[in-house]
RNA sequence: GACCCUAUGGUCUAGCGGUUAGGACACCUCCCUUUCACGGAGGUAGCCCGGGUUCGAUUCCCGGUAGGGUCGCCA
């Protein structure tokens, strides 16, 4: 039998990036085993849920990559679906759920109290056979063994998470639960629960999580937390997936390296670690100019376009092959795309705002007569392109008897406003001969 | 408070009784470079502590410590 596997998000308006991880690791499972990657949003808190927040993770999901078999095509719970065990929204799954409590009452595992309907719980320990971890022997925990029973429907008819949980896993045949660590003491009360309904529960594979540098739990507001964080940012979604990868799962042949394809052939459960990690922007990042140095030239230029039309730069303004060009200089200089507004800008704009540190230090009299040489000897270049113009400011820095980084600096501050960008060279060629002089000029006149 | 999980440089990890403890990120130095980035060459830094078991423990067992998780009419 093949496996079924599922991510069972809650929709709450974001996509921790540990939710993230815990779908990429079903999906490569489901893709390793030739099974199915079913997506079940659990919509029980109706109030909270809005088809907003289920589209902030069908969008993750999607931009990921990690296309599932059978669950919503739309983030409407009414809408259309794919697989034949629907509905995969919980908010629609109501009557399978009372039906489910209905059996439980009359087999007396379950009874009312105070409206609510609790359930018999198991006072004997309950192993917990997983993938991942290994036997867990479950006892009850002193406040447990006060009152091991435990409610299955709130005094209000909703249902609680236990138990829905468990009868749409055994609903949709689900046959391995590959989910966060913080699940692992729970899933005593899911084992006795599938119990109760006389089948035998699925596999688990608890998988550790994914905490801040700090050691602390990462919540919404910390960095890097959110997976829309990644889209606005500009990040790969290659990137991502790959640094989720070697979090809590290694290939153990030291390759950094590895896409998802590359992934799920040698993915398996018995491989996750054990332990929590902690989350590394620093490596992310790194990973992430790997991946944009090799971006083919059409996406760079698409991706960078959007970026840039972010920070409200609309390079249409421009001409295409100008913009190109532009972009061109900027190519694995930059490690994501929220920094090319600030990197590239100069190109699209006519007022250059000098770094205020790097004028003091540049823009000084001594300098004045060399940036005037420098002017001429550009002005007078057989053509304007790098060659030409690095050959005009060498010689020009010769005849001076100056390094050629005392024309090299200053002539980067007067073009870009910058002490770093795109080799100069080039970036003088693609900004064109009228903008350059008109720089340099516009530069002298400042001190 | 009880129970569960975990523990290799700052971080991610390889290791599964005998290794000069390997790789990657980050950091430092140098080279390349007219900036930055890339690339190249070096470098600093690690087996949580204490007991066992064993000829021999990073590796196995127990205890401690530390971190994380769970014990809801939250999911």
């Amino acid at each position: 039998m093949k496996p079924r596997v599922r991510f069972a998000p809650s929709p709450t308006g974001y996509l921790h990036i540990g939710g993230a991880r815990t779908a990429l690791f079903n999906w490569l499972y489901a893709r390793h085993t030739g099974g199915t990657f079913v997506l079940r949003i659990e919509d029980t808190d109706a109030a909270r849920n809005s088809q907003e927040a289920v589209d902030v993770i069908l969008n993750g999901l999607r931009w990921l990559g990690l296309d599932w078999d059978e669950g919503p095509i739309t983030g409407d719970a009414t809408g259309p679906s794919k697989g034949d065990r629907g509905p995969y929204f919980q908010s629609q799954r109501k009557e399978n759920y009372l039906k489910r409590v209905e059996a439980l009452l009359s087999r007396d595992l379950a009874y009312e109290k105070d409206g609510a309907i609790r359930f018999r719980m198991t006072r004997e320990p309950i192993l917990i056979p997983d993938l991942v971890v290994g036997d867990v022997l479950r006892p009850l925990t002193d406040r447990e063994e006060q009152d091991p029973d435990w409610v299955l429907v709130r005094s209000d008819g909703q249902p609680v998470f236990h138990l829905v949980n468990v009868i749409d896993d055994l609903e949709m045949g689900i046959t391995h639960v590959i989910r966060g660590e913080d699940h692992l003491s729970n899933t005593a009360k899911h084992i006795a629960l599938f119990r109760a309904f006389g089948v035998e529960p699925p596999k688990y594979a608890h998988i550790p999580l994914i905490l801040n540098g700090d050691g602390s739990k990462m919540s919404k507001r910390d960095r890097g937390a959110s997976l829309t964080t990644y889209l606005d940012e500009g990040f790969l979604a290659e990137a991502v997936n790959n640094y989720l990868c070697l979090l809590g799962w290694s290939p153990k042949d030291n390759t950094e390296k590895l896409s998802l394809k590359d992934v799920a052939k040698r993915f398996d459960l018995p491989q996750i670690l054990r332990h929590n990690a902690k989350f590394d922007m620093e490596k992310l990042l790194w990973l992430q100019g790997e991946y944009c140095r090799e971006l083919p030239d059409d996406r760079f230029y698409e991706m960078s376009v959007h970026a840039l039309a972010k920070a409200g730069v609309d390079t249409n303004k421009f001409d295409v092959h100008f913009v190109k060009a532009a972009l061109n200089t900027c190519k694995g200089k930059l490690k994501t795309f929220a920094e090319l507004p600030a990197y590239a800008g100069f190109y699209f704009t006519d007022t250059v705002t000098y770094d205020a540190e790097a004028a003091k230090k540049d823009f000084v009299p001594e300098n004045k007569p060399r940036l005037e040489k420098l002017r001429d000897a550009f002005a007078h270049a057989p053509a304007f392109n790098a060659e030409t113009l690095e050959a005009a400011l060498k010689e020009t820095a010769k005849a001076l008897g100056v390094k050629a980084g005392f024309l090299v600096h200053p002539c980067r501050l007067a073009v870009t406003g910058k002490t770093s960008g795109p080799s100069l060279y080039h970036l003088l060629q693609v900004l064109g001969k009228e903008r350059v002089m008109a720089r340099i000029e516009k530069a002298m006149q400042t001190f």
